[in-house]
DNA sequence: TGACAAAATTAGATGAGACTAATTAGTTTA
DNA sequence: TAAACTAATTAGTCTCATCTAATTTTGTCA
């Protein structure tokens, strides 16, 4: 089952984290660049659920070692925890856009898609995804044809 | 085949179920079309467990009134459990189809990542996956250029 | 600087969903 | 038809990820 990974490819690579401890990841790195300081507090706000869970799972992160975590303290990702972060914001990106530019879904809605996708799709899919949306952007700005008979169809 | 758009995002709409009890819907599904008995060593032979969780889970599904279901008995989908499980089963070809015919992703991995978004996409997402490999195939069988310079893309 | 509010943690419980080991029910077959 | 095999179920355990309630720590401000 070896697969020649292109770089592409080798992006949307698939950890062996749990959609679960993927999702904390990405929530720390989202929330570090937005916040400087990353509150278990927000965390718990942004993935809807309640302070101790946080907690639990930043136990776990700590263990992995893909955070820096005292308690009490502060929480930063380590250079492997960014590294997954990154892979899986990636992931997370061209999905959103891919549903959004593409399928013509509404931002809420491709969001919403991505953020359960973006745990289960391989390397490979997202890697074609990432070439298909390059590809119709190229088209649609070309003022290709089809790009406009497919919105029309799309759009209903 | 042509369906008004409701029509379509209802044949996608998402369930109560969770992606575990869909799981094993589909399966019995699949397996009483194939098998005309079904067993539940057959069931965790598809989803590659053991039967003791089989049975745990049948129990639910009979609670759910999805499966008419008797200790040591024969497996059968209710009418609701039947309608659920060729919902699911729709998502399911229409993304393995989505992902082999459009994105040109072999049947196998096609497979793969449909297995696992078939749970997680929305009625709409779903919906609009539908229209564009309609799209597709209509381009693509009147020899649209564009169709094999995505071929060329995605192919590499 | 000491009291209090906000933030974070611990302790303990719950619910899915899976497992192994042991048991029971059905089915062949000699 | 009894022995032996196969299929299915029960009983009990495990892990993951969540929760509430209670407690501890930190930070702020009068």
């Amino acid at each position: 089952m070896s697969k020649k990974s292109s770089d592409i490819e080798d992006l949307y690579m698939n950890t062996t984290l749990s959609s679960n401890m993927e999702d904390y990841i990405e929530t720390i790195e989202v929330l570090s660049t937005k916040n400087k300081i990353v509150r278990v507090k927000d965390i718990a706000g942004m993935l809807n659920i309640k302070m101790p869970s946080v907690t639990a799972a930043l136990n776990k992160l700590k263990d992995m070692n893909l955070i820096d975590y005292e308690k009490y303290g502060y929480i930063e990702l380590t250079e492997e925890g960014k590294y997954l972060a990154q892979k899986i914001y990636h992931r997370h990106t061209c999905l959103t856009e891919f549903f959004q530019t593409v399928m013509k879904i509404d931002s809420v809605e491709a969001e919403h898609v991505a953020c359960r996708m973006e745990h289960e799709i391989s390397a490979e899919a997202c890697g074609k995804i990432h070439r298909f949306l390059e590809f119709f952007r190229g088209e649609e700005s070309r003022g290709m044809e089809w790009t406009r008979r497919l919105n029309k169809c799309l759009v209903k």
